[in-house]
DNA sequence: AAAGCGGGGCG
DNA sequence: CGCCCAGCTTT
């Protein structure tokens, strides 16, 4: 019986492409916690949390938090119901800490708006706070399986690779034409009703069908395993035969690689006030502004962006408005900390204080900071309280890959 | 339309 | 050391 002739070759190129990526999907895929499955579905919650981080923050990074985080949040419910601090705490040190705020007010009006519980639609899901396009598609797609397109840093460059798309992923051109030509591809992986009846008289063949979720998510595993930025794995590729860049050797050329603002250096004097108690030691902290850089996050007191080069601490405490009696003068420890915009030369003064007003500052046990919204930079001042002079408790993940556990 | 926002791994 | 990452909101 002949097959029916396309109306032009594409549409059998991309039949192609979507079933190749959705079996190399099925073979290939990583064992992701977000991505167990109860009854044959995603779990709404514990993919929406999943969503939060990964909005461009590495897997890596993701998995040392997603675990702490549903284990201190459950549910979408008391998600929702936690104060704002506790779920900065449970953020802190995953970056980007808007998000963690965006993700408790989506929490809340998820629950007030839609009874608790995750709505399955991209004109809802968009509405949510924090949650833009690329979310949006990928909760539809990924969690309720309808062919809704996604596009991120990794779609595009796979996207662009396969069809020799030149540009970068920074130009809005570039960004539309991706978004086009995901939709066009996922649109083919909705499963027509006669497909479906199909699939039911043969079930040894569902599991070949192109499905949008499995389609989406193929495009970002490739990317994130084959088809990455440097060095993509052309020779593994289950979409080579019919990657153009491929066939052409653009593969180091596409995408371009997009331009970046030099990094800004600034210089931050740090007052690291320190006490001690009957069993414990104190130190002083403040917390910092709601919006801009670690919003509402927890830090020493600090004169950002230091003009002047200060000499003493108590120099210091008196531009910090603190009125302290040091115990002695010290010379201030340096320490850099780098972001993507900037890069911060932290000069820190060790203070032990006999006497403070604290003012708005609040003093801290040195053990309960592990429960408190900082970040890492932040952090990593603080072991140099005299507490943690010999014993590093900011573990790396240096440290976790070459110390045998005890 | 453009800027702002963390943090770390990797070549 | 430069580049990149499962983007979104604000200005």
């Amino acid at each position: 019986m002949p097959k029916p002739s396309a109306p032009n070759p594409a549409p059998d190129r991309d039949r192609a492409i979507t079933l190749a990526l959705t079996r190399w999907f099925h073979a290939s895929a990583r064992d992701l916690p977000w991505r167990h499955e109860l009854r044959g579905q995603r779990d709404p919650y514990r993919s929406l949390v999943s969503e939060f981080m990964l909005q461009q923050t590495q897997v890596s990074r993701v998995l040392e938090k997603f675990e702490p985080f549903l284990t201190r949040f459950p549910t979408l419910t008391a998600l929702a119901e936690a104060p704002e601090s506790e779920v900065l705490a449970a953020w802190s040190g995953l970056g980007y800490y808007r998000r963690a705020r965006l993700l408790h007010a989506c929490a809340q009006a998820i629950v007030r708006d839609f009874h608790a519980a995750v709505p399955r639609d991209v004109p809802s899901l968009q509405q949510l706070p924090g949650i833009g396009r690329y979310t949006a598609g990928a909760i539809a797609s990924i969690v309720f399986d309808q062919p809704e397109p996604i596009v991120d840093g990794n779609v595009c460059r796979v996207l662009q690779r396969l069809d020799a798309k030149p540009g970068s992923a920074s130009q809005k051109d570039v960004i539309a034409w991706a978004w086009q030509r995901a939709e066009s591809l996922v649109k083919l992986c909705s499963v027509s009703p006669s497909q479906r009846e199909g699939a039911s008289r043969h079930p040894e063949k569902a599991s070949d069908a192109a499905t949008p979720a499995a389609f989406n998510e193929g495009l970002m595993e490739l990317g994130a395993l084959v088809c990455t930025p440097a060095a993509p794995k052309c020779h593994t590729c289950p979409l080579r035969d019919h990657c153009a860049a491929h066939a052409q050797a653009l593969v180091d050329d596409i995408p371009a690689p997009k331009p970046r603002a030099a990094r800004a250096r600034v210089h931050h004097d740090v007052a690291l006030l320190w006490r001690r108690t009957a069993s414990d030691i104190e130190v002083l902290l403040e917390q910092r502004p709601a919006s801009g850089l670690w919003a509402s996050l927890w830090q020493p007191p600090a004169i950002e962006n230091a003009k002047k080069l200060r000499r003493t601490a108590s120099s210091l405490l008196e531009a910090l408005a603190i009125d302290a009696v040091p115990v002695q003068e010290t010379k201030p420890r340096s320490s850099a900390f780098q972001t993507t915009h900037r890069e911060i030369r932290f000069r820190v003064w060790i203070i032990e204080a006999a006497k403070v007003n604290p003012a708005a500052r609040r003093w801290f046990p040195a053990t309960s900071l592990s429960a408190l919204a900082i970040s890492n930079a932040h952090r990593a001042l603080l072991e140099l309280l005299p507490a943690n002079s010999s014993k590093p408790s900011v573990q790396t993940r240096r440290d976790r890959a070459t110390s045998s556990s005890a």
